[in-house]
DNA sequence: CAAGTACTTCACGAAAGGGTTAACCATTGA
DNA sequence: TCAATGGTTAACCCTTTCGTGAAGTACTTG
């Protein structure tokens, strides 16, 4: 039905509000590791393992720049983006009348709960 | 530019896969609390804190049974799942070419980080 | 080379979040 | 009126996770 476990890492990696706001930056135009963790008044390990998550379930990715191999560059990609639109549009979808349906259930069930 | 913190609500409801599988049935047809902690083998208490976090971030609602008044009945809701949509149409929106961007905003920058 | 820079990994204390049982409130119905 | 039912709140562990400072790796430069 949905691949649970990808997704699920991707919530919980945008659940963090801080990976929230480096998305939000990278959306602009990528940067580089020191330059997130100092726009956030946060040290670099920590923003280095906020990176770490967002780079392990896809939504971020780190190429080399030619100019000095110590320089970390952070950019979004898409695909995992995608993946959660999928999802949304999966439940925002079939949005039958809810109520409607649930009292339908009931009616068929009842005999099995009550009297 | 987001409304932040409403949204970080959002995300961290549905960081939690037991809600997120919530949300997956509910969005067949509503259904009782009952019902729901026995779908997961859960005990009453703790599901009943799962709808308590969907209920205060506005993904979920209750309504009451004509029937009997003890009985509580969950069913999505469509804003919150519009406002992610929202978020989401922002970050995937802009996509331009994010590489050639940050070469550009290194380029101008070069001067002050590098000789 | 040796010193400095960019970033990551390690070790650790503090806080948050989820699950459980026990107690509680409201409603139903005998 | 009193026992049973449906659900929520409270008190308690236990695991995960975030942040910090210290040490480590890799590259650059004098």
């Amino acid at each position: 039905m949905i691949a649970e476990t990808q997704l699920d890492k991707t919530f919980a990696a945008l659940a963090d509000p801080t990976r929230r706001r480096v998305v939000d930056l990278l959306h602009k135009r990528p940067r580089r590791a020191g330059e997130l963790a100092a726009a956030f008044g946060m040290s670099a390990p920590a923003m280095s393992r906020h990176l770490r998550v967002l780079r392990q379930t896809g939504l971020v990715e780190e190429d080399a720049l030619d100019d000095d191999a110590r320089v970390r560059v952070y950019r979004l990609r898409r695909e995992r983006f995608a993946a959660l639109r999928g999802w949304l549009d999966e439940v925002e979808g079939y949005w039958g009348d809810q109520l409607a349906a649930f009292k339908a259930h009931a009616e068929k069930t009842r005999g099995k709960k009550r009297t």
